[in-house]
DNA sequence: TATTATACTGTATATATATTCAGTATTTAT
DNA sequence: ATAAATACTGAATATATATACAGTATAATA
């Protein structure tokens, strides 16, 4: 999936955003209406690029033939239960039975991607990030982990959350979003 | 809703079938491919019966208007559709249908209290309170405001989020949790 | 018995809609 | 320096589509 750029991420904002309120997806000239294009030309580009860099597929010839891809919406407003891990101390926080405290049910969609479990937070080192005591933050588990991505990570056997920034293959910087505290290298 | 014939749930079930496929509706020729009619005007009539019973609903002139109703069946009574609504700067947080962005399936019992809407905040005058651009922030409208409690204020036309300190019956003081931004008498 | 709803075929048409073409301007790669 | 992508306006057009009208036939009301 190729970047996006503002207006093309507005287009596809507000194609899900019609598609939510009417059921069915907008015409080029609902698209020029609800951002004030002038010209439906101006939606038809892009459509074709959000095509093109493989956000949505078009039917062409069929009226509002646009339907957003990678939704992997096979039952979108699904529910599920997901656990809610303490951010513990000692031990990873993995999804054992005596580890769980709660479980919400939310619906899969709540967030624009996908996740695993909900970990209630220790601590304010990641305030400036918005991360507060107590709060629940969603967690996804993946391989895909990139320089400045918000992470879980366990040091020995204490459990933490910060942003990542790895210096070398050997080398991994935990970041914490609060001055009071220091990186750990 | 009044009894649904054969035939009509067969065009129901085409409709949802063809949604789940391609993720538009389908146009009364669509129904007769996939059905077996030779005239639109079948698909047509019996649009207009399920429309009259409630079980669609169908937008005058456009095409593929078609809108399933009802789908948040009475399966889960723990659940509800909430409005997202835009945190825009011009008028008021109000459910009218052009400012709702989005709604969001959530159990009432997600937060400990019960709540009305979702707002979408702006800009970062709350950030040392841990809410930031973008955030949901579930809003529960009430009379009973203390000092201290996060309110949602509107301005004039600008509508904002901070802390509530009443200074007297006619002064209220509106408190940023951020240093950057100024307190509003 | 008369009336209404259901369940179609078949034709016709106004218009909703996608889509192309011709421009202009700015930004980003190569 | 040149090409390509982005971001538009504005006009024109072929066609996709909703929808009305004219029939036929059966089953369910009232």
């Amino acid at each position: 999936m190729k970047e996006i750029t503002s207006q093309q991420q507005r287009v596809l904002d507000c194609i899900q955003i019609y598609l939510n309120k009417t059921g069915f997806p907008p015409t080029r000239a609902d698209i020029c209406r609800e951002l004030g294009f002038k010209s439906p030309n101006s939606a038809e580009t892009h459509l074709r690029a959000l095509e093109k860099k493989g956000f949505i597929s078009i039917e062409s010839g069929a009226s509002r033939g646009i339907s957003i891809i990678g939704n992997s919406d096979l039952s979108s407003n699904m529910d599920n239960n997901y656990p809610v891990i303490g951010l513990v101390a000692a031990g990873s926080p993995t999804l054992a039975e005596e580890n769980i405290e709660n479980k919400i049910s939310c619906p899969v969609d709540f967030f624009s991607s996908s996740f695993d479990y909900f970990l209630k937070v220790k601590g304010l080192s990641m305030k400036d990030a918005g991360i507060m005591e107590d709060d629940l933050v969603a967690v996804k588990k993946t391989h895909d982990v990139k320089n400045g991505d918000i992470v879980i990570a366990r040091i020995d056997d204490e459990v933490t959350i910060k942003f990542l920034n790895r210096k070398s293959p050997k080398i991994v910087e935990l970041e914490p979003a609060n001055d009071d505290f220091q990186n750990i290298i």
